[in-house]
DNA sequence: TAGGCCATCTGGTCCT
DNA sequence: AGGACCAGATGGCCTA
């Protein structure tokens, strides 16, 4: 099955100094054909080692406390006190950027995060409404705009039931299920736009007109 | 190849 | 202050 694109790509503009580079991993392929599939292309993903790559936390690079570099400049000589002050101010501005680099990850982190749970609902959608090619995935516009239908549907069927309809034309499960039915069935004769026209003639219906 | 769809990044704004 | 939410930008993959 293959879904559609995503390879996950290098950050577009991997946020930072060249010099807080948070290593890109150099890319660590989300597994050749892996990639997601149904269900959530995201939550799959984001099990996926790829992940890492920008969760991959401070702790990269010894972190804060690292001072990598660093051996102490040092000692003494009336030039080397103004080249401490200067290393200083850099030391901190330095660690200004990779605290706003850190928060900056991890906010994305979070933002991908939130997209997975979107994605999940959506695939959610998908399944609890009925649509006619099963094989092909419903693009989010689609399954909007299909559940919007299918509830539609469903608010026509509820009315009847509960008696807007005329008498005699009592509502069984049998005639819902029937309805049902008539609403797939439209979808697949008229499309969208049919459906519009049959919901209409089916809410005059319920009106017993 | 163009257009559609999507994932991700990013900065701004709102909310708690 | 920090997280959630949002919308614009960017670029990859897929299909007609």
């Amino acid at each position: 099955m293959k879904s559609k694109g995503k390879a996950v790509k290098p950050a577009r503009r991997a946020w930072s100094d060249p010099d807080l580079e948070p290593e890109l991993e150099p890319d660590t392929e989300p597994e050749p054909g892996s990639s997601e599939q149904e269900g959530s292309e995201a939550s799959v993903r984001i099990a996926g080692s790829w992940r890492l790559r920008s969760g991959d936390r401070p702790e990269h690079r010894g972190g804060v406390g690292g001072e990598a570099g660093g051996g102490r400049e040092g000692g003494g000589g009336g030039n080397g006190v103004r080249k401490t002050m200067a290393s200083h101010r850099r030391r901190r501005q330095h660690g200004a950027a990779k605290e706003r680099n850190v928060r900056r990850l991890e906010s994305n982190e979070r933002e991908r995060q939130r997209m997975h749970k979107l994605n999940n609902a959506f695939q959610a959608l998908r399944e609890a409404i009925p649509h006619v090619k099963m094989d092909k995935k419903l693009s989010k516009i689609e399954t909007l705009t299909l559940a919007k239908n299918y509830i539609k549907a469903l608010t026509t069927i509820v009315l009847g039931m509960s008696g807007t309809m005329p008498a005699g034309e009592a509502v069984s499960a049998e005639s819902a299920a029937r309805l049902l039915q008539c609403y797939q069935q439209h979808l697949e004769e008229e499309g969208e736009e049919g459906l519009t026209e049959y919901l209409t003639s089916m809410h005059s219906f319920s009106q017993g007109s």
